[in-house]
DNA sequence: GATGAAAATATAACGCGTTATATAACCTGG
DNA sequence: CCAGGTTATATAACGCGTTATATTTTCATC
Protein backbone atom coordinates (compact mmCIF):
# COMPACT_ATOMS: atom_id res chain seq x y z
CA UNK A 1 0.00 0.00 0.00
CA UNK A 2 1.19 3.16 -1.28
CA UNK A 3 1.95 6.30 0.85
CA UNK A 4 -0.97 8.71 0.95
CA UNK A 5 0.75 11.62 -0.45
CA UNK A 6 -2.28 13.86 0.11
CA UNK A 7 -2.45 13.84 3.60
CA UNK A 8 1.80 13.42 4.15
CA UNK A 9 2.20 16.65 2.85
CA UNK A 10 -0.07 18.27 5.25
CA UNK A 11 -0.53 21.83 4.99
CA UNK A 12 0.79 21.79 1.49
CA UNK A 13 -2.33 19.56 0.51
CA UNK A 14 -5.03 21.18 2.27
CA UNK A 15 -7.35 22.57 -0.27
CA UNK A 16 -7.16 19.21 -1.82
CA UNK A 17 -7.52 17.21 1.03
CA UNK A 18 -10.92 19.20 2.20
CA UNK A 19 -12.45 18.64 -1.32
CA UNK A 20 -11.47 15.25 -0.95
CA UNK A 21 -13.09 13.96 2.03
CA UNK A 22 -16.14 16.45 1.48
CA UNK A 23 -16.58 14.58 -1.73
CA UNK A 24 -16.07 11.57 0.41
CA UNK A 25 -18.85 12.70 2.60
CA UNK A 26 -21.31 13.58 -0.09
CA UNK A 27 -21.06 10.07 -1.74
CA UNK A 28 -21.48 8.02 2.00
CA UNK A 29 -24.20 11.00 1.98
CA UNK A 30 -26.09 9.72 -0.96
CA UNK A 31 -25.71 6.78 -0.52
CA UNK A 32 -27.86 7.02 2.80
CA UNK A 33 -30.78 9.09 0.44
CA UNK A 34 -31.04 6.00 -2.14
CA UNK A 35 -31.73 3.77 0.24
CA UNK A 36 -34.25 5.98 1.67
CA UNK A 37 -35.50 6.30 -1.57
CA UNK A 38 -34.85 10.46 -1.57
CA UNK A 39 -35.11 11.62 -5.48
CA UNK A 40 -31.91 14.11 -5.27
CA UNK A 41 -28.69 14.17 -5.29
CA UNK A 42 -27.04 15.47 -1.82
CA UNK A 43 -26.21 18.54 -2.82
CA UNK A 44 -29.28 19.83 -4.08
CA UNK A 45 -30.50 19.70 -0.45
CA UNK A 46 -29.10 23.19 0.75
CA UNK A 47 -30.94 24.90 -2.11
CA UNK A 48 -34.02 23.63 -0.89
CA UNK A 49 -33.43 23.53 3.16
CA UNK A 50 -32.78 27.58 2.44
CA UNK A 51 -35.69 28.39 1.01
CA UNK A 52 -37.46 26.39 3.28
CA UNK A 53 -35.88 28.07 6.23
CA UNK A 54 -35.99 31.54 4.84
CA UNK A 55 -38.76 31.63 2.81
CA UNK A 56 -39.14 32.22 -1.16
CA UNK A 57 -35.71 33.49 -2.31
CA UNK A 58 -34.23 35.28 -5.51
CA UNK A 59 -31.01 33.53 -7.37
CA UNK A 60 -29.26 35.86 -6.21
CA UNK A 61 -29.87 35.92 -2.36
CA UNK A 62 -29.66 32.22 -2.65
CA UNK A 63 -26.03 32.43 -4.00
CA UNK A 64 -25.54 34.39 -0.93
CA UNK A 65 -27.36 32.02 1.53
CA UNK A 66 -25.63 29.07 0.50
CA UNK A 67 -21.70 30.66 -0.67
CA UNK A 68 -21.38 29.55 -4.15
CA UNK A 69 -21.82 31.61 -7.12
CA UNK A 70 -25.30 33.19 -9.34
CA UNK A 71 -24.51 30.66 -12.27
CA UNK A 72 -24.31 27.36 -9.93
CA UNK A 73 -27.38 28.55 -8.64
CA UNK A 74 -29.26 29.18 -11.98
CA UNK A 75 -28.22 25.66 -12.85
CA UNK A 76 -29.50 23.46 -9.62
CA UNK A 77 -32.54 25.40 -9.81
CA UNK A 78 -33.21 24.96 -13.35
CA UNK A 79 -32.81 21.52 -12.25
CA UNK A 80 -34.94 21.26 -9.05
CA UNK A 81 -37.63 22.97 -11.36
CA UNK A 82 -37.46 20.87 -14.13
CA UNK A 83 -38.05 18.04 -11.11
CA UNK A 84 -40.82 19.47 -9.53
CA UNK A 85 -39.70 20.52 -6.41
CA UNK A 86 -39.72 24.15 -6.67
CA UNK A 87 -41.03 27.18 -9.02
CA UNK A 88 -40.03 30.22 -10.00
CA UNK A 89 -42.07 33.48 -10.69
CA UNK A 90 -41.32 36.70 -11.82
CA UNK A 91 -41.08 39.57 -9.42
CA UNK A 92 -44.14 41.92 -9.21
CA UNK A 93 -42.42 45.54 -9.08
CA UNK A 94 -38.93 44.31 -10.53
CA UNK A 95 -39.43 41.84 -13.54
CA UNK A 96 -35.49 40.67 -13.35
CA UNK A 97 -35.80 38.70 -10.09
CA UNK A 98 -37.04 35.33 -10.06
CA UNK A 99 -38.51 34.07 -6.85
CA UNK A 100 -38.15 30.53 -6.34
CA UNK A 101 -40.61 28.72 -3.64
CA UNK A 102 -41.06 25.51 -2.55
CA UNK A 103 -44.07 23.48 -4.91
CA UNK A 104 -46.31 21.29 -3.04
CA UNK A 105 -43.62 18.21 -3.82
CA UNK A 106 -41.02 20.18 -2.51
CA UNK A 107 -42.80 20.88 0.67
CA UNK A 108 -43.73 17.38 1.25
CA UNK A 109 -40.36 15.96 0.76
CA UNK A 110 -38.63 18.42 2.73
CA UNK A 111 -41.48 17.68 5.75
CA UNK A 112 -40.61 14.25 5.22
CA UNK A 113 -36.55 14.76 5.36
CA UNK A 114 -37.00 16.65 8.36
CA UNK A 115 -39.10 13.83 9.81
CA UNK A 116 -36.75 10.75 8.79
CA UNK A 117 -34.15 11.89 6.14
CA UNK A 118 -32.30 14.53 8.14
CA UNK A 119 -31.91 13.35 11.65
CA UNK A 120 -30.44 9.92 10.15
CA UNK A 121 -27.79 11.92 8.18
CA UNK A 122 -26.71 14.00 10.82
CA UNK A 123 -26.77 11.13 13.59
CA UNK A 124 -24.09 9.51 11.01
CA UNK A 125 -22.27 12.61 10.94
CA UNK A 126 -22.25 13.50 14.11
CA UNK A 127 -21.54 10.10 15.47
CA UNK A 128 -18.58 10.04 13.19
CA UNK A 129 -16.80 13.75 14.48
CA UNK A 130 -17.54 12.89 18.00
CA UNK A 131 -14.71 11.63 18.71
CA UNK A 132 -12.45 13.95 16.88
CA UNK A 133 -9.94 15.88 18.54
CA UNK A 134 -6.70 18.21 18.73
CA UNK A 135 -5.10 20.67 15.84
CA UNK A 136 -7.34 21.02 12.51
CA UNK A 137 -5.00 18.62 10.81
CA UNK A 138 -4.97 15.87 13.87
CA UNK A 139 -9.24 15.98 13.27
CA UNK A 140 -8.67 15.69 9.26
CA UNK A 141 -6.64 12.49 9.98
CA UNK A 142 -9.08 10.90 12.05
CA UNK A 143 -12.00 11.70 10.47
CA UNK A 144 -10.69 10.51 7.22
CA UNK A 145 -9.85 7.32 9.56
CA UNK A 146 -13.03 7.37 10.82
CA UNK A 147 -14.98 7.61 7.48
CA UNK A 148 -12.95 4.66 6.16
CA UNK A 149 -13.51 2.43 9.02
CA UNK A 150 -17.79 2.84 9.02
CA UNK A 151 -18.67 4.89 6.32
CA UNK A 152 -21.62 6.93 6.93
CA UNK A 153 -24.22 4.71 5.50
CA UNK A 154 -23.00 1.72 7.36
CA UNK A 155 -23.46 3.85 10.64
CA UNK A 156 -27.01 4.93 9.09
CA UNK A 157 -27.74 1.59 8.81
CA UNK A 158 -26.70 0.64 12.39
CA UNK A 159 -28.36 3.64 14.02
CA UNK A 160 -31.62 2.67 12.13
CA UNK A 161 -31.25 -0.89 13.40
CA UNK A 162 -30.60 0.08 16.64
CA UNK A 163 -33.88 2.51 16.62
CA UNK A 164 -36.65 -0.17 15.35
CA UNK B 1 -26.22 39.98 4.51
CA UNK B 2 -28.72 36.76 4.27
CA UNK B 3 -27.85 33.63 6.84
CA UNK B 4 -25.13 31.40 5.51
CA UNK B 5 -27.22 28.15 5.55
CA UNK B 6 -24.64 25.40 4.74
CA UNK B 7 -22.63 27.02 8.18
CA UNK B 8 -26.31 26.77 9.68
CA UNK B 9 -27.02 23.67 9.03
CA UNK B 10 -23.78 21.90 11.04
CA UNK B 11 -23.35 18.14 10.34
CA UNK B 12 -26.03 17.91 7.69
CA UNK B 13 -24.35 19.88 5.10
CA UNK B 14 -20.68 18.74 6.43
CA UNK B 15 -20.30 17.67 2.84
CA UNK B 16 -20.47 20.09 0.89
CA UNK B 17 -19.06 22.62 3.32
CA UNK B 18 -15.88 20.75 3.18
CA UNK B 19 -15.72 21.12 -0.57
CA UNK B 20 -16.87 24.68 -0.48
CA UNK B 21 -13.59 25.35 1.94
CA UNK B 22 -11.22 23.68 -0.11
CA UNK B 23 -12.36 24.88 -3.08
CA UNK B 24 -11.46 28.47 -1.36
CA UNK B 25 -8.26 27.02 0.03
CA UNK B 26 -7.48 25.82 -4.01
CA UNK B 27 -8.42 29.06 -5.44
CA UNK B 28 -6.89 31.31 -2.89
CA UNK B 29 -3.60 28.99 -3.38
CA UNK B 30 -3.74 29.77 -7.11
CA UNK B 31 -3.60 33.49 -6.53
CA UNK B 32 0.00 32.99 -4.99
CA UNK B 33 0.95 30.51 -7.41
CA UNK B 34 0.24 33.54 -10.20
CA UNK B 35 2.29 35.96 -8.33
CA UNK B 36 5.11 33.95 -8.28
CA UNK B 37 4.81 32.79 -11.82
CA UNK B 38 4.27 28.99 -11.18
CA UNK B 39 2.88 27.94 -14.43
CA UNK B 40 0.64 24.78 -13.27
CA UNK B 41 -3.03 24.47 -11.55
CA UNK B 42 -2.57 24.16 -7.54
CA UNK B 43 -4.30 20.77 -7.91
CA UNK B 44 -1.88 19.40 -10.28
CA UNK B 45 0.54 19.97 -7.76
CA UNK B 46 0.30 16.69 -5.63
CA UNK B 47 0.87 14.65 -8.47
CA UNK B 48 4.06 16.28 -9.42
CA UNK B 49 5.23 15.72 -5.94
CA UNK B 50 3.86 12.33 -5.18
CA UNK B 51 6.44 11.27 -8.41
CA UNK B 52 9.27 13.75 -7.31
CA UNK B 53 8.67 11.61 -2.92
CA UNK B 54 8.31 8.03 -4.46
CA UNK B 55 10.13 7.72 -7.96
CA UNK B 56 8.48 7.17 -11.05
CA UNK B 57 4.75 5.52 -10.76
CA UNK B 58 2.32 3.89 -12.99
CA UNK B 59 -1.69 5.71 -13.43
CA UNK B 60 -2.92 3.09 -10.89
CA UNK B 61 0.09 3.72 -8.27
CA UNK B 62 -0.51 7.20 -8.41
CA UNK B 63 -4.22 6.81 -8.01
CA UNK B 64 -3.66 4.82 -4.63
CA UNK B 65 -1.50 7.59 -3.94
CA UNK B 66 -3.53 11.00 -4.26
CA UNK B 67 -6.72 9.27 -3.26
CA UNK B 68 -8.57 9.84 -6.47
CA UNK B 69 -9.86 7.68 -8.93
CA UNK B 70 -7.74 6.47 -12.23
CA UNK B 71 -9.57 8.29 -15.10
CA UNK B 72 -8.47 11.01 -13.23
CA UNK B 73 -4.75 10.60 -13.39
CA UNK B 74 -4.72 9.21 -17.06
CA UNK B 75 -6.66 12.96 -17.85
CA UNK B 76 -4.40 14.97 -15.21
CA UNK B 77 -1.29 12.94 -16.25
CA UNK B 78 -1.93 14.16 -19.98
CA UNK B 79 -2.39 17.47 -19.30
CA UNK B 80 0.95 17.58 -17.48
CA UNK B 81 2.68 15.43 -20.11
CA UNK B 82 1.30 17.79 -22.60
CA UNK B 83 3.14 21.23 -20.55
CA UNK B 84 6.45 19.08 -20.71
CA UNK B 85 6.09 17.86 -16.73
CA UNK B 86 6.17 14.74 -17.15
CA UNK B 87 7.20 11.85 -19.74
CA UNK B 88 5.33 8.52 -19.48
CA UNK B 89 7.20 5.15 -21.08
CA UNK B 90 5.44 1.86 -21.30
CA UNK B 91 6.88 -0.63 -18.79
CA UNK B 92 9.93 -3.22 -19.78
CA UNK B 93 8.03 -6.74 -19.23
CA UNK B 94 4.47 -5.60 -18.48
CA UNK B 95 3.41 -3.37 -22.00
CA UNK B 96 0.08 -2.04 -20.12
CA UNK B 97 1.75 -0.29 -17.38
CA UNK B 98 2.78 3.51 -18.18
CA UNK B 99 5.03 5.17 -15.64
CA UNK B 100 5.32 8.14 -15.10
CA UNK B 101 8.24 10.11 -14.52
CA UNK B 102 9.14 14.24 -14.04
CA UNK B 103 11.20 15.24 -17.06
CA UNK B 104 14.04 17.57 -16.56
CA UNK B 105 11.67 21.16 -16.66
CA UNK B 106 9.63 19.03 -13.99
CA UNK B 107 12.46 18.39 -11.82
CA UNK B 108 13.36 22.01 -12.22
CA UNK B 109 9.76 22.76 -11.16
CA UNK B 110 9.75 21.33 -8.03
CA UNK B 111 12.94 22.05 -7.06
CA UNK B 112 12.00 25.61 -7.49
CA UNK B 113 9.07 25.11 -5.79
CA UNK B 114 10.54 23.22 -2.90
CA UNK B 115 12.82 25.97 -2.47
CA UNK B 116 10.28 28.95 -2.85
CA UNK B 117 6.78 28.17 -3.67
CA UNK B 118 6.00 25.51 -1.24
CA UNK B 119 7.69 27.36 1.74
CA UNK B 120 5.45 30.10 0.66
CA UNK B 121 1.97 28.54 0.46
CA UNK B 122 2.83 26.35 3.59
CA UNK B 123 3.02 28.85 6.19
CA UNK B 124 0.46 30.84 5.04
CA UNK B 125 -1.47 28.02 5.45
CA UNK B 126 -0.42 26.93 8.70
CA UNK B 127 -0.65 30.24 9.43
CA UNK B 128 -3.70 30.57 9.07
CA UNK B 129 -4.85 26.68 10.82
CA UNK B 130 -2.59 27.97 13.90
CA UNK B 131 -4.89 29.50 15.89
CA UNK B 132 -7.71 27.19 15.03
CA UNK B 133 -9.46 25.11 18.27
CA UNK B 134 -12.24 23.24 19.57
CA UNK B 135 -14.61 21.10 18.04
CA UNK B 136 -14.17 19.89 14.39
CA UNK B 137 -17.02 22.14 13.63
CA UNK B 138 -16.14 25.09 15.82
CA UNK B 139 -12.66 24.67 13.79
CA UNK B 140 -14.37 24.84 10.41
CA UNK B 141 -16.26 28.26 11.66
CA UNK B 142 -12.98 29.48 12.78
CA UNK B 143 -10.72 28.55 9.55
CA UNK B 144 -13.65 30.18 7.03
CA UNK B 145 -13.70 33.33 9.56
CA UNK B 146 -9.97 33.29 9.06
CA UNK B 147 -10.00 32.87 5.41
CA UNK B 148 -12.84 35.84 4.80
CA UNK B 149 -10.55 38.29 7.05
CA UNK B 150 -7.35 37.30 5.82
CA UNK B 151 -7.24 35.05 1.87
CA UNK B 152 -4.13 32.84 2.02
CA UNK B 153 -2.68 35.15 -0.58
CA UNK B 154 -2.95 38.27 1.51
CA UNK B 155 -0.88 36.38 4.10
CA UNK B 156 1.61 35.00 1.64
CA UNK B 157 2.07 38.93 0.55
CA UNK B 158 2.37 39.84 4.09
CA UNK B 159 5.21 36.98 4.90
CA UNK B 160 7.32 37.80 1.98
CA UNK B 161 7.45 41.02 3.05
CA UNK B 162 8.64 40.36 6.86
CA UNK B 163 11.20 38.08 4.79
CA UNK B 164 12.40 40.39 2.77
C1' DG C 1 -0.50 -23.04 -26.99
C1' DA C 2 -5.46 -21.34 -27.37
C1' DT C 3 -8.90 -19.42 -24.42
C1' DG C 4 -11.05 -16.96 -21.04
C1' DA C 5 -10.48 -14.27 -16.75
C1' DA C 6 -8.01 -10.51 -14.64
C1' DA C 7 -5.49 -6.22 -14.60
C1' DA C 8 -3.97 -1.55 -16.39
C1' DT C 9 -5.24 2.15 -18.89
C1' DA C 10 -8.28 4.92 -21.96
C1' DT C 11 -12.51 6.96 -23.25
C1' DA C 12 -17.15 8.78 -22.73
C1' DA C 13 -20.58 11.01 -20.25
C1' DC C 14 -21.95 13.38 -16.35
C1' DG C 15 -22.03 16.42 -11.68
C1' DC C 16 -21.17 20.52 -9.90
C1' DG C 17 -18.30 24.10 -9.04
C1' DT C 18 -15.90 28.07 -11.36
C1' DT C 19 -14.97 32.59 -14.56
C1' DA C 20 -16.26 35.48 -18.31
C1' DT C 21 -19.66 37.44 -20.88
C1' DA C 22 -24.37 38.37 -22.86
C1' DT C 23 -29.04 39.94 -22.16
C1' DA C 24 -32.80 42.23 -20.11
C1' DA C 25 -34.85 45.27 -16.71
C1' DC C 26 -34.28 49.09 -13.86
C1' DC C 27 -32.56 53.64 -12.33
C1' DT C 28 -30.63 58.20 -12.71
C1' DG C 29 -28.75 62.70 -14.43
C1' DG C 30 -28.77 65.90 -17.98
C1' DC D 1 -37.57 61.48 -21.39
C1' DC D 2 -33.68 59.05 -22.98
C1' DA D 3 -28.69 57.51 -22.68
C1' DG D 4 -25.81 55.23 -20.09
C1' DG D 5 -24.62 52.80 -16.05
C1' DT D 6 -26.04 49.23 -12.69
C1' DT D 7 -28.29 45.05 -11.30
C1' DA D 8 -30.31 40.29 -11.89
C1' DT D 9 -30.18 36.41 -14.41
C1' DA D 10 -28.71 33.38 -18.28
C1' DT D 11 -25.42 31.21 -21.14
C1' DA D 12 -20.99 29.36 -22.59
C1' DA D 13 -16.79 27.26 -21.70
C1' DC D 14 -13.84 25.13 -18.64
C1' DG D 15 -11.68 22.41 -14.28
C1' DC D 16 -11.62 18.47 -12.04
C1' DG D 17 -13.78 14.99 -9.74
C1' DT D 18 -16.87 10.94 -10.53
C1' DT D 19 -19.05 6.20 -12.70
C1' DA D 20 -19.46 3.04 -16.43
C1' DT D 21 -17.46 0.85 -20.09
C1' DA D 22 -14.05 -0.29 -23.86
C1' DT D 23 -9.47 -1.75 -25.04
C1' DT D 24 -5.15 -3.86 -24.60
C1' DT D 25 -1.99 -6.85 -22.36
C1' DT D 26 -0.96 -10.46 -19.20
C1' DC D 27 -1.77 -14.72 -16.82
C1' DA D 28 -3.59 -19.17 -15.74
C1' DT D 29 -5.50 -23.35 -17.11
C1' DC D 30 -6.80 -27.03 -19.79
Amino acid sequence: MTEDIVRALGYLCLGSRLKRIGEQVQSDTQRIMERLDVPLQAGQYPLLAAIDRLGPLSIGELAAALGITQPGVTRAAGLLAEAGYITARKEKGDQRIRRLSLTQEGQALIDRSRQDIWPAIEAAVRDTCDGLDGSFIAQLDQLEDALQEKPLHRRALENEGRRS
